[in-house]
DNA sequence: CAAGATTGCGCAATCG
DNA sequence: CCGATTGCGCAATCTT
């Protein structure tokens, strides 16, 4: 709806193919060429014949399928570019999906590593708690040695209530 | 390297297109319809003409380019085979890599989940520690207390919910 | 109903 | 030489 146009127009140059099916079975085809050869059927469906109604479709002299029209042929040229473009599109989608991946995949990979990371840490950290523990347990006893690793938690406190403040 | 054949050669059937283009440039194209107009120039490159040496091809009677060929419908079919085969898989391939976006995404949002997750325990296991430095900064004389229920040193259970092991 | 966007298809040129 | 890719045009549809 609001984009469109701006191209150079490379449409039909350096390219001039030409293609031909073989077992046509319906259309008109018209080998307009430039081989030489001209031949034009002009065959259109002029009416109905036996029993139709009529044919809405007011002026049906070349309408379509008339490849010799100009306005054929600009209908053409103009889908020509719009299938261009859409095949560009996709081709970029496609694209832009696979980096999409790489991304992803990258920043799985950092993520994962930022798990085992923390992981780790906790897994220490429990680790001390559960020695604090054991330290407890045994120790029910008077402090023997002096620089023992041990006894962070000399603590009976009466604690009210944990002042964690949220990071 | 194991898959081809089988197809009831639909080849072209419902279809029954024909094309051709307007600006030929190049390359002998050659009508054969079924329109009933046929046209054949017949045009072979014969001879380099001016100067070359010797045409190396053996045998150039009809070569390529050929539209009547059975040789040429007969590579014109395999070719069809083959794009058809190339573009199926061209697309499937993207929608693969689609997809692959989307696992990638979940799994994105699960190690993110996890990653809060370890977090929070740790914040909780941290804050414990200060606490219980805390602690033992204060009371650094009173050794004894008398009758303080409160021992989270006691380190039962708390909530530590960490049985994860999946994935 | 028209005009652009998509999609399937065949041709031909190239690449491996 | 042959299959696989790729760019391109045509025509039928789908969307807008």
């Amino acid at each position: 709806m609001s984009k469109q146009l701006q191209q150079k127009i490379s449409s039909t140059d350096q390219n001039g193919v030409s293609v031909i099916q073989n077992q046509p079975h319906n259309s008109a085809l018209n080998p307009a060429g430039a081989a030489g050869l001209q031949q034009v059927p002009q065959l259109v469906p002029v009416s109905p014949g036996g029993g139709g109604k009529a044919i809405p479709p007011s002026k049906m002299k070349k309408s379509i399928a008339d490849k010799n029209s100009d306005e054929y042929r600009q209908r053409r040229e103009r889908n020509n570019l719009a299938v261009k473009k859409s095949r560009m599109r996709s081709k970029q989608k496609a694209q832009d999906t696979q980096q999409r991946v790489n991304e992803l995949k990258e920043e799985n990979e950092r993520l994962e590593a930022k798990i085992k990371l923390l992981s780790k840490e906790l897994s220490v950290l429990k680790d001390l708690f559960l020695e604090h523990a054991h330290n407890l347990a045994d120790n029910v006893q008077p402090p023997a040695s002096g620089g023992g690793p041990g006894d962070l938690c000399n603590n009976n406190n009466n604690n009210n209530n944990s002042g964690n403040s949220s990071q």
